[in-house]
DNA sequence: CTGAAAGCGCTTACAG
DNA sequence: CTGAAAGCGCTTACAG
């Protein structure tokens, strides 16, 4: 079963192969009516299919970008990634998903490979533990825009939600409904991933605005497997905070797992605000307080980006660093 | 900013393009550890990476594999994704993966794109759309197989939950739970998709054994976005039904919006049951009780069958139709 | 142990 | 309006 090429199409249409690949592009400018049509049933006769590998060597460019999620089991990576496959779609181009599963091992072995792919672009929710991979990309100007995470001294575009603003929007709150011992908990900081120190920064400074002292114990970064002990840890306290906030999704579903086998009732006995959005937030009982992340507009953006750079290699932004704004939705955990 | 070639390592090692690809491809046989190293220093020097696109092209095999799911939102989707993708890496392949999104001419789009795209070979999850299209792959011997859903007249290798075990577990539950009047929601069947049809069939299979008159009015088979509607007219009826099967996940959470909007007490007024898992199924209140697909094994298997139909083009399997066993989660929803 | 040459399936600048 | 030729970056059978 040998695969059909163009020159068994310029054979049967008795024509070159040249004719043909023009044909294939489009570029009809000085073809004949007889010719193209020649051509066309001579695909269709053979079943003619292009291959796009042979064209991609030729054009050095595959139409194909590359999406690195830090860790794809946070909706938020999967809301992400269908806003910018929606903008490649549009645009003719396809994407490739890798995750990195918090690895920077990994993460380098996906960049690596697909370079190797030939990729003409890059968005990487970056582990930040790559950085002579990450600056020698900049360096030779490979179309790079990061996403969810500042990486320090490696200057390219970047998609972040104004963390500082999110939090803000929770502490605020839950002052407004009334709590005053108020805790967060994030996953690990061991490595610096920007969204969860910028998150436990801003919970400092809300509560300092609000004249409220900061009680270290109210402050949990640990791996997702220990949010659960973290919290009764937390709750053990002489004093315990009467409301926390989740770091993100998965850490708001570790205290919920704990609410509820210690058979505590929200918000009575212990309010709860998550950031980002789930998607039984409004089914759970209480419905839940959530702060969400504008996720199609960001990856939109990201999408944008990238396709710019791809297409003018001498593209040059204003800004680096592209903000954007979270909303609280209002329900019942607080 | 040129890219590094084959040749440029050549010319910095002192040997010919040959010898180098010899090198990159481990073929070390009768290659002088002098000129290892050159070549190595000189990989090293100039920062070569092999295009994989040429590679490619000469080698007519891409080391991918395309995977088309017919509609992404459902969780097992996402969870078969990961399996089929844990086997790839195992053996060293990778996968593009598309949301046909339930659209035949989606789907048509899709198979294209990846057979032009070279992929070796395809994991589709069938709209049923495509008979031409499924049945030139087959004919062509181009490796392939089916998930979730059985094409007729297209005999492929086709991975299926048993579907029929899985309503006749929920089926039963509800019996040995005291209930009588038990309805069945699932998305739309207009078109023929198999695990549908064949949940339906089970129900009534299950009743029938059970001695339980089929009602005609309990079986409700209509869009997603009118489950609800839907759901609210089964219960308006005369006599409306105690509980209530859900066909797949989301139709879950549709039933559970209608019935947290009505403030209905679940299992009190209307017991619930769902086929596939849901993330919050423990978190909920009450707990939801459900039958979990072995998404996991069955993911692996799909990966295993098509990368040997890629290794052998005269693999020949002993079935056709896998089916997976499903399993009940007993916790307080009924 | 290593190299020259052909070829994978396209595209494109150029000639006519 | 159309074709011959070169070339994209690799691999591989063969020669030496």
């Amino acid at each position: 079963m040998k695969a059909i090429t163009i020159s068994d199409v310029a054979k049967q249409a008795n024509v070159s192969k040249s004719t043909v690949s023009q044909y294939l592009n489009k570029r009809y400018d000085y073809m004949s009516e007889k010719t193209k049509e020649r051509i066309s049933q001579a695909i269709e006769e053979l079943g003619y299919q292009p291959n796009i590998v042979a064209r991609s060597l030729k054009q050095k460019s595959t139409s194909t970008i590359g999406v690195i999620v830090a860790n794809i089991l946070h909706a938020f990576s999967t809301q992400v990634i269908r806003a910018i496959e929606d903008i490649c779609n549009e645009q003719g181009f396809h994407i490739i998903v890798c995750n990195a599963d918090d690895q920077p091992e990994k993460e380098k072995k996906y960049i690596e490979m697909l370079i190797a792919k030939q990729v003409d672009g890059l968005i990487i929710f970056p582990t930040g533990g790559n950085m002579d991979l990450y600056k020698s990309m900049i360096k030779k100007k490979f179309p790079l825009v990061f996403f969810d995470r500042i990486v320090e001294d490696t200057p390219t575009s970047t998609i972040m939600l104004n963390n500082e603003k999110a939090i803000n929007l929770a502490v605020n709150h839950l002052i407004d409904k009334g709590y005053e011992r108020i805790g967060i908990m994030t996953t690990s900081i061991t490595r610096y991933i920007t969204p969860r120190i910028e998150r436990i920064n801003g919970y400092k400074k809300a509560l300092q605005e609000n004249n409220i002292q900061i009680n270290k114990n109210y402050i949990c970064s640990i791996e997702l497997n220990e949010i659960q002990n973290g919290l009764k840890e937390m709750l053990a306290s002489k004093s315990p905070p009467q409301a926390i906030i989740a770091g993100n999704d998965l850490t708001l579903m570790e205290i919920l797992k704990y609410t509820k086998e210690i058979n505590l009732t929200i918000p009575k006995d212990l309010a709860v605000i998550g950031i980002d959005d789930v998607s039984f937030a409004s089914l759970f009982t209480p419905p839940l307080t959530t702060i969400a992340q504008p996720t199609f507009e960001m990856g939109k953006k990201a999408a944008e980006i990238l396709l710019c750079k791809i297409k003018e290699p001498e593209f040059q932004e204003e800004t680096q660093i592209y903000r954007f704004e979270p909303a609280i939705k209002v329900r019942n955990s607080c």
